[in-house]
DNA sequence: GAAATAAGTTTCCTATAAGAAATATTTGAT
DNA sequence: ATCAAATATTTCTTATAGGAAACTTATTTC
């Protein structure tokens, strides 16, 4: 991002802030301003870009108006910057440094029916991937009422073994140990096991936006 | 989601449609309209969650007027959406159900000084995940300028070897083969093998916002 | 340090967003 | 089908957003 940092060492120990979810405001003006500046643009520039009046501009900076929804698009296409990014409170909130770790069989186990999961780096959470091991106990398509499916999308790489995935747009496919797959979980899906032993994957899941 | 979708078969190919990233007027009315009616709720219902006029809610669902910020917020807090899925084009638009298949040892090469990078599944592009595998050629963390950092987190599965995460705001932490980690990418970070062979790990990163 | 230029703010006006209430439409009973 | 209740849309009014230009406040330049 910014270019000085010059960070060689390695020191200090993290001070992990709890997860905050509070509803403020959100300081729509200030946060543009930062933007603006931090590309070094002037308001003149900034309203070339975007096509809007440099007072309107100055005014939504300076928090005296709302602005509408398609100035607001208008803003975040000229100022290139990314919605979900302002909407979010502060660039830099809650999960600043944070790191998890988990040790070879020391995830938080989750067996069900037909996959024998274990969760991994539990200890932090909001995160925006969901990782876990997962043993495949399903040994056909049949054990799965229905294929399984959650908005979101996911990757799995296989560790040991060798397994078929079903899913609902596509024929199945055999996967075995080092082959890696990457699919919209929204999607019908299911996995089961083929090698004389389960096959065991890692599994990485993008939490569920609803 | 929805709770009626029968789907036991799998059948059909995918029509995978190519990435599109085109700059859409963004339909927020209809998108607004969708989310409600997912909920089932009424727009009197709406309106007594959003604390908004019936009559505002029908114009804004019909594209009649663009809501100015603050309303648009009541709407995200009162409909309980989330934004990046109100403002990332129409929910199951190109992405629903794509899939990308990774045989072993045949994902894109990516070689850098420190790391030898393998690209898994690059042939979907806009994922919310990027998954490779990376051969860890560093020896020692001087031979990395500066700490790497990036917006986003970072979630690694140690494979073979083991290794030594170097991080910002943490002590140096040994990994071995089974080992997981999960992490701020934004925070500097850096790894170097420390096995006789050079640790092989399985990467994931979120796509950086900015 | 004064004049000139550039950056930012305020004023004023017109177009339009937002709410209240009236009207129209749909849904569901009998 | 008919009526009634519920749901959605339109009208009407007022509060406010957005642009043009005047004004004020930094920054240069000489």
């Amino acid at each position: 991002m910014n270019s000085k940092n010059p960070t060689p060492a390695v020191t200090a120990k993290a001070t992990i802030s709890g997860a905050e979810q509070s509803l403020e405001p959100l300081k729509l003006g200030t946060r543009l301003r930062q933007f603006r500046k931090q590309r070094d643009w002037t308001l003149e520039e900034a309203s070339r870009r975007t096509g809007l009046a440099r007072s309107t501009l100055s005014k939504i900076e300076n928090d005296q108006m709302s602005p509408t929804f398609d100035v607001v698009q208008k803003l975040v296409k000229g100022l290139e910057i990314d919605i979900p990014q302002l909407f979010t409170k502060s660039n830099l909130p809650q999960n600043i440094g944070r790191r998890a770790l988990t040790r070879h069989g020391e995830g938080t186990p989750h067996p069900t029916a037909t996959y024998e999961h274990e969760l991994l780096c539990t200890e932090i959470s909001n995160k925006r991937m969901i990782p876990f091991k997962s043993v495949i106990r399903a040994r056909d398509i049949t054990e799965f009422g229905e294929l399984v499916r959650h908005n979101g999308e996911e990757f799995l790489y296989v560790l040991e073994g060798a397994m078929t995935f079903y899913s609902e747009f596509y024929e199945p496919v055999s996967l075995s140990a080092g082959d890696s797959l990457y699919y919209d979980s929204g999607m019908g899906h299911a996995c089961v096991s083929t090698s004389p032993e389960d096959a065991v994957i890692i599994w990485i899941s993008t939490p569920n936006s609803h």
